[in-house]
DNA sequence: TACGTTCTAGAAACCGGTTTCCGGACCATA
DNA sequence: TATGGTCCGGAAACCGGTTTCTAGAACGTA
């Protein structure tokens, strides 16, 4: 009925109290008349007041609200993150504002702005300059997700070396020579820190160095370009590295459509282990990293409003062996 | 350094002005002697003096955000559509407070209590009851996407009807006999109108009724588990049209890992038209949805402040015949 | 009966901008 | 010089809750 518009003075004209009892009432607070208590009640009730968030958060000096902030999202990963991160806000009351727009230059200014909207941020890595996130600490508490850790904000990460010993796998277990690299080093934080993995392991192995990587996005169809790049050219590689599951499922579409065998004609490995990876004929050896919990710590992080300021938690992965590096060869079908 | 905690009274203080001559230059309206603009400015500048979105909002009554609820968001689709919206609402200044939370009946209080926080609402279809529908748009102006549209809310959604060109094409041009459908009719409205669609192109070319849909998700996991119920039965379809790209390319991942032949052995078609649509081999006959149009569609008429309360928009799709259904044999490769 | 303690409820200040209203200054014209 | 119009800037009210402060009532005790 009455457009939301009802305000605490009007509440409390029409119960006979004054705003302060009104207010008392709909916080469930501090004693009051039996009642009293009723009467507002029921008018709250009849007139369906509702507090408006304006007054509340002015009077309360918070909003109740968090930031996400993506480099754009898409995929299997993000939307578990954004999800996990929901549910973990909800529970604390507070709403989610999210950025996921892409234009690096203007999203300073966005960013920053919406720091003016809420109480906490929480910012994957790689999407802000180091200069906005220094300018952001000084605003809200700042938690980076999946990117560098620094003094002035908390960060949460997983646990990206099992990159290592997956290479490893490849290398000795397997004997692969020729091991590609799929993923942008530059593009973000986790796939930097795989690339450096992938190359500490060749040179703990006594191999040489591998080729430079395929720069792709994160996305499927950037696994099937990756796949025209890798398997038309000379030399195709014995196994692909790949920097998620999501493109090492695209270069695993593009290999079978090319007629190879996975993995005798070539191994692939991805990083996720999202549903489809144990879905496919070969399954997909990988690394599985709690996303959700990634989220859901996150948005703890920033809810919890204890005084210290910041901290480092960083979240185990588990190499998971299956059909699509050579190990149980046949596969699950 | 100074927390954000700066006010209008202190920068007024500061610049020797009355806090209505800092609103005025913050805002850059009306006219302010430049002299006393600069001296305002530079105290603004000095002390990185931000408005508080709080006191704004309050004096403004409007929020400068719009909600976005989403089924949970998952895939291409909803990425595309939260980015497209995104971008759009950005356009206008205004923040995006996302709802992607799944559990049905706490959903209801949820988007609710969001729509104290919001000027305007975009709901996917499907999401939430009619009951709490009803309940929004008595609140903000609600825009329904991809839904039922309805007297009191504009909707934007896009032309499903393709879904009949496309099954005619099916049973009409190649001639296939048995078709299985891939979704869940229930599950959302543009799934209910595609099967509808589906099943009337059965009637018009006088066959009769299919099968019972699998009901499955959207989601690429979901078409895996279709095909395995599909093809491992007895009788499998000749063509399976999903109601998706997603679930079309998990199809068609499980129908190759049984060493099937697309579309020799098995046609399948999808709906999206999405990126890896084409870049698969064989590449997916599909139908073309603007769904970026849809999200930006959406926001703009949330931003939108003219008095007109309803209105339906209808996108249109487009068949894009290739490879997957029995045209173009061989495919792209 | 008088005094002190406790508890409740209303008045008022406050959160931080915006905007209306009004007085004063300046300029132009009669 | 007097008067009218225009423009500018400050005081104050307002947006809608919350919270402190205080007055008063009720109750218990000396």
């Amino acid at each position: 009925m009455s457009n939301g518009k009802i305000t605490v003075r009007r509440v409390a004209e029409l119960a006979g109290v004054s705003p302060a009892t009104v207010s008392r009432v709909s916080r469930g607070s501090t004693h009051v008349d039996p009642v009293l208590r009723e009467r507002v009640l029921r008018v709250i009730e009849e007139h369906g007041y509702k507090p408006s968030h304006f007054g509340r958060a002015l009077a309360e000096r918070r909003h109740g609200a968090l930031g996400l902030v993506f480099p754009g999202l898409s995929g299997p990963y993000f939307a578990e993150l954004i999800q996990g991160f929901e549910v973990q806000a909800l529970e604390t009351g507070d709403s989610v504002l999210v950025l996921a727009s892409h234009s690096r230059d203007d999203t300073d200014a966005t960013v920053i702005d919406l720091a003016g909207r809420v109480d906490g941020m929480a910012i994957h890595g790689g999407t802000v300059s180091d200069a906005a996130l220094e300018k952001l600490c000084g605003m809200v508490r700042v938690v980076v997700m999946a990117g560098d850790t620094g003094p002035a904000h908390a960060s949460v990460r997983v646990d990206n070396s099992s990159m290592r010993g997956l290479t490893r796998h490849l290398l000795v277990d397997h004997g692969y020579r020729r091991l590609a690299f799929v993923g942008n080093p530059d593009g973000s934080t986790d796939v930097t820190v795989r690339w450096e993995a992938f190359l500490a392991a060749h040179k703990t192995a006594r191999r040489k160095p591998p080729k430079e990587p395929v720069r792709v996005g994160l996305q499927q169809s950037d696994g099937v370009i990756a796949a025209k790049q890798l398997l038309d050219g000379d030399e195709p590689p014995e196994a692909v590295v790949c920097a998620n599951d999501e493109t090492a499922l695209g270069v695993m579409i593009g290999a079978m459509g090319r007629g190879l065998k996975v993995p005798d004609d070539i191994a692939i490995t991805g990083f996720d282990d999202m549903p489809m990876a144990s879905l496919v004929n070969p399954d997909l050896t990988t690394v599985r990293q709690p996303v959700r919990e990634l989220a859901t710590t996150t948005a703890r992080l920033l809810a919890d409003r204890s005084p210290d300021p910041a901290g480092a938690v960083l979240l185990p992965t588990e190499i998971v062996l299956r059909g699509s590096c050579g190990c149980r060869d046949g596969g699950g079908g």
